[in-house]
DNA sequence: CCTGGAAATGCTCGATATGAGCATAAGGAG
DNA sequence: CTCCTTATGCTCATATCGAGCATTTCCAGG
């Protein structure tokens, strides 16, 4: 479950933030999808706007036991916030767990004094020469280094890199050696941790084609506190006036006709969703040149 | 699995053509997606060039047993489509089973003269005035019609709408109802076509974003038979120059020095795939306005 | 040898979209 | 009344996209 309040990026977690929300399969439902959104809007008393699949995991070594485990992952967007009545849950910002991927201030410095030499050294213990090369060039396409530019959806690309340098605390866990130079970032239980970089990543990729980020706002906004989602998400800083445009052309939004004041400036327009596009319109990615005529 | 032969896109099949392939879990691999590329290399004595996974369903009216069953399906891509070892395996074009799918010479006649009414008479038989309006634009957005552009990437909706609609052929077995007017297409056995949709519909996505064709072609090729699989697979015909211009300033491709002369008409260079791209960019959709400074 | 057909390849041109930034408007705090 | 802050409007250069003209270079057939 992942929510945004007042410009930060929220995630569900349980188990003292360790913890990504899990439940048992249940066969009630008619479909997967129809019984994830009965269990979590049962646990938090939220209701569930967006509920997508994310991927099914059966990795032998992914837990301890011998019996492999299944586990499908969702990823579910609400509007609200708020700690619900179970006490063991909460809602934490997720650059708790990413702090590298918040590139909203710049890049973090974080990432300048830990993880770009550890990528470093990685990268110079390659045997070849070819290893070399390519492993340097792998670190500086993923976190942006050596004049790669930064991509903000290569989320899961990042971590799982850093667990193969071993600056992760989840890829000691169970080995003798203990992480020598830890990257920034809480660890969370068993793979959790992955399965958020791979919800992360989904939704940084969604809202560029689809309209998802108004699963996240309240019923009326402006256009900041959209900007401001959206930057949340996107860990980046967008540029002010073209996002603007971007979203007027769009026709994504219409004026409710009442104004925000508490703006800290000029007051600005309220906005809704225009929930006709989802109608109108069929979301797509177009890219290829295809023919018009005969 | 997934090739394309002679500018077809063929799908294996077995049963008779009337399933797709499938195997038990087997509990010998490290994940699932290694497991899934061996089961097919035996199975097929091709080399799987690429392997993603689509979709979990465990919907408990899926089967007619009680027993819920976890599927996992997933899309595979081969560059050789020749009849495996096993006879009761063959490769099929997938328009047999979605002949409304493929728009190169234009919208199927079928779509018109068989489609078209049903979704009429469909979107005029709802009980209020909104939900007339409301299915007539979805019939319209999912199948380019009432001045709509033609989107291939809705192949799963457009299955979906002919299914609630009642003229697939799957959506009536077991009921004691028969399809009325049966849309044109083989049906499979369960809900292998709808897979099926759900694989073209990613693939049909993913080609305008991530390099895949590549795997689908031999190792040298002339950009009209790159053109040609890319045609196949999306249903739609290119601008030729166009095509061209994007393949070659993405540069992808790099020239063999070979020329192919087979080709009716002037002489075509060969190309090769750039493998080193895959290295050095990370493809993702770009579409936010991010700043650039600071 | 010459000609027409077919495909390959090169290039142009207008319409949009995108990135960046200037300028003005309209609130509140002091 | 002035300054600070955010909202909003607008411009401009550049990149990209859709469409189509033009030329090249092979083969087949007279």
């Amino acid at each position: 479950m992942v929510s945004v309040t007042g410009g930060e990026p929220l995630v569900l977690t349980i188990a003292g933030a360790r913890a990504l929300p899990s439940g048992p399969f249940e066969s009630g439902h008619r479909s997967l999808q129809s019984g994830v959104r009965a269990w979590v809007e049962q646990q938090t008393h939220h209701p569930v706007g967006y509920v997508e699949q994310l991927y099914t995991f059966a990795d032998r070594d992914r837990t301890e036991a011998a019996a492999r485990v299944i586990s499908i992952s969702y990823l579910g967007l609400t509007r609200q916030a708020r700690p619900g009545g179970d006490a063991a849950a909460s809602w934490q910002s997720w650059y708790r767990y990413f702090p590298w991927e918040d590139h909203r201030a710049g890049a973090p410095a974080a990432v300048e004094r830990l993880i770009a030499p550890a990528l470093r050294d990685w990268a110079g213990s390659a045997p070849s020469l070819g290893g070399r090369r390519e492993r340097r060039q792998r670190a500086g396409v993923n976190f942006g280094l050596d004049g790669h530019a930064w991509n903000e959806e290569l989320v899961l690309q990042r971590y799982e890199l850093l667990y193969e340098v071993g600056v992760v605390a989840e890829a000691t866990r169970g080995s003798d050696r203990t992480c020598a130079a830890p990257a920034p970032g809480e660890p969370m239980l068993h793979d959790h941790r992955r399965i958020l970089a791979t919800g992360i990543a989904r939704l940084r990729a969604k809202i560029k084609y689809r309209p998802v980020v108004f699963e996240l706002m309240p019923p009326s906004f402006t256009l900041l506190q959209l900007q401001q989602s959206v930057e949340a998400l996107a860990g980046q800083r967008m540029h002010k006036q073209n996002f603007r445009r971007l979203i007027e052309q769009q026709e994504l939004v219409e004026e409710t006709g009442r104004i925000a004041t508490e703006t800290g400036g000029r007051p600005a327009k309220l906005f809704r969703f225009r929930r006709a596009v989802q109608q109108e319109r069929a979301f797509a990615g177009t890219k290829l040149p295809v023919t018009r005529g005969p």
